[in-house]
DNA sequence: CGCGATCTTGAATTGAATCAAAGATCGTGG
DNA sequence: CCACGATCTTTGATTCAATTCAAGATCGCG
């Protein structure tokens, strides 16, 4: 994430010789994109795109909370992820001038910036350097996508697609002497738009958690025991 | 694709100015980055890299077909696409140096170039505007990944699911006076793992679109006589 | 011609969606 | 602080689509 901001303009992993053959410094480079940025605010649930639209600025989130989402004439619908302050909304059809291939709604009042595409794509003319960061960001996108075909393509079963999913939050939990505790915001439903089932599909999968001993849950809080247990659940699609 | 060669290089769509300000031109740069390259072979069906391994080279595929695909432990598959010459293949996990998130594996007999991934992101680091066709090559990645999670999570029911795959393959097949007319080379099984669907299921939705006159198939050649009914089909995912 | 691979088809089974109803929880305003 | 409505969750009954199992047909090839 984090395009279109200075603090993590050089963090590549592995080779550290990276961008050092610049001549302008990272800051001087991000002070000139700054000057672009047009600041706006947005309510919850506002629309920012859908799929098909053209896109004609590229969009960055400074607060708040973003969904993407797939979504069909007929009402299904696919969750992607969700955006943070920090990251940039869209970003592959901005570079490409092609129509968006998500939706985007806020979930919370939001604070975004723009800027005009056609300024961006001259801005990144001048500045090549900063190439880097929208390699980043597509690279996150692409592995959120690959995550997410995984969970759809491969754990059939809906057991194990609700396994990954849990255990892919579990990044974001804390680590306490029970287990990984992680406050889950989403509502069953929601649930079942990531990895593709029904919302009662979820809740009878998460009673059999329980059951088994690889959940507690009391509201949104949940207490993973036993990550290993549950890890192994997501590999195994082809057992009860 | 081809990010690794030169004729693609200034492509981008919509905003021309793009390209201009390089101190050094495409072809010095690409004569530089050939001077990096090894060449080599490999036979029809042959792993070029699996799921978690590291990657220390970036690979360039110059002949021949090379099948990208993801694997579990159960022996479920998803494949994920078909890579042609001019294809880098794995370079997001090259990028980043984390481990690779798919299968791939030669079709055909391949000829392939590959370059160390730090020399690569050494050259990349010294030639910023060569970020360009890295970027385009992951948008291509994550655009394919995005219409798969289409299909895989949207378009619930196996004959959706069927007449999207179609569909995709119809943007390589020649318009005859009978309809689009391509050859796929694909196995039922095959196309049940594109799609996530059994062998079985395939060959009952081909059987389904015959008697609906959405397909005519003789051997591996199939005919798509009106692609605007397979749309409606591919896109009314409720009915049926 | 026979063999192996691929495809087709029907029957049985299962997993999940849908439908329906009741219970829990949350937030709000009185 | 409680009552109320709205939203979310749980559960059972039912239906449906798709997988699996099993058997036979077809195709291509040596």
């Amino acid at each position: 994430m984090q395009i279109l901001a200075e603090e993590v303009f050089d963090n590549f992993r592995g080779v550290s010789e990276i961008g050092q053959s610049f001549e302008r410094s990272s800051s001087e480079i991000f002070t000139e994109l700054d000057s672009f940025k047009e600041f706006f605010d947005r309510r919850e649930n506002t629309v920012l795109f859908i799929e098909d639209q053209l896109p004609s600025t590229v969009l960055y989130l400074l607060q708040g909370r973003v969904k993407l989402s797939m979504n069909s004439s007929s009402g299904r619908r696919l969750i992607l992820g969700i955006a943070y302050p920090g990251d940039t909304l869209g970003l592959a059809a901005s570079l490409f001038g092609s129509k968006y291939d998500i939706t985007a709604e806020t979930l919370t009042p939001c604070r975004l910036a723009s800027i005009d595409r056609a300024t961006f794509l001259a801005f990144l003319a001048r500045n090549p350097s900063a190439y880097k960061n929208v390699v980043r960001e597509l690279c996150i996108d692409r592995t959120r996508a690959h995550e997410q075909l995984r969970t759809l393509g491969v754990a059939s079963r809906a057991p194990a697609k609700l396994a990954r999913f849990l255990l892919e939050w579990c990044a974001d939990g804390q680590k306490t002497d029970r287990g990984t505790l992680l406050s889950c915001s989403f509502t069953h439903d929601e649930i079942g738009e990531f990895i593709g089932t029904s919302r009662e599909t979820v809740s009878r999968v998460f009673k059999e958690f329980r059951y088994l001993d690889l959940l507690e849950s009391r509201g949104s809080t949940l207490i993973i025991p036993n990550r290993k247990a549950l890890e192994i659940y997501a590999g195994i699609e082809n057992l009860g």
